[in-house]
DNA sequence: TTAATCTACAACCATATGGTTGTAGATGAT
DNA sequence: ATCATCTACAACCATATGGTTGTAGATTAA
């Protein structure tokens, strides 16, 4: 699941997707990459449930899966979760604000 | 960052130092694989600064960065909010229950 | 001082990964 | 029927990845 988001086309695969139904072909002609690695880019999402494929004549449609992005959402509520019973351990909001453990200012993404 | 998420010991090491303060040999102790690879692992988190270490006499410090994984809730965020709006268009919030795109079944995680 | 503990770093390895080009079958349009 | 479009699959490649063992320096404890 992370994995399958770890990629900057993939999880623009997956906004796309979430867009609204897709074809591969036309997201192939999204990214500046063969045909071939944009189809193995939506293996990796489907193997991953991010998607489903539905072959309709000579096209497969892409469809978005939002219970499987759910299921990744849940664990970095957990994560926030664990944060939050930490800090009320310490009776100390205070530290919320920092947005890091105490003393340490935060960074950015990936 | 979603990469760093991708490997269950990795994720197992988040949510060790988000519950306290670890070092990389206490840390190391709890997996069955040599530290050099434990090492490694909170290299990887460290680079995605989800952990940050701290040198104490000998020993470094890990910490926990929860800004860095609010910045990933936040993409996550932003594809419910994707799906949300479509689902809105559709005028049709029975499709929420399906947890899916209409017609078809949900997924499992990861 | 010696021994124990902790860590950094390097080299190695089998496998995986994000791309490539190539081949070929199926479907749809003309 | 031919041509265009779409897709599946294979092989390849340079690089990355999750582990390994080995070496060695720094800090701490006895």
């Amino acid at each position: 699941m992370f994995h399958a988001l770890a990629d900057a086309t993939r999880r623009d695969i997956v906004e796309c997707v979430l867009l609204g139904k897709s074809t591969v072909s036309s997201l192939a002609r999204r990214y500046p990459m063969s045909f071939a690695a944009v189809q193995k880019h939506v293996a990796v999402l489907e193997r991953a449930e991010l998607v489903t494929k539905e072959r309709r004549g000579r096209e497969q449609i892409v469809r978005a899966n939002i219970a499987a992005v759910r299921d990744a959402s849940t664990v970095l509520d957990h994560f926030e979760s664990l944060w939050r019973s930490r800090m009320e351990r310490f009776g100390d909001l205070l530290a919320e604000t920092v947005a890091s453990e105490p003393g340490h200012p935060r960074g950015a993404a990936e």
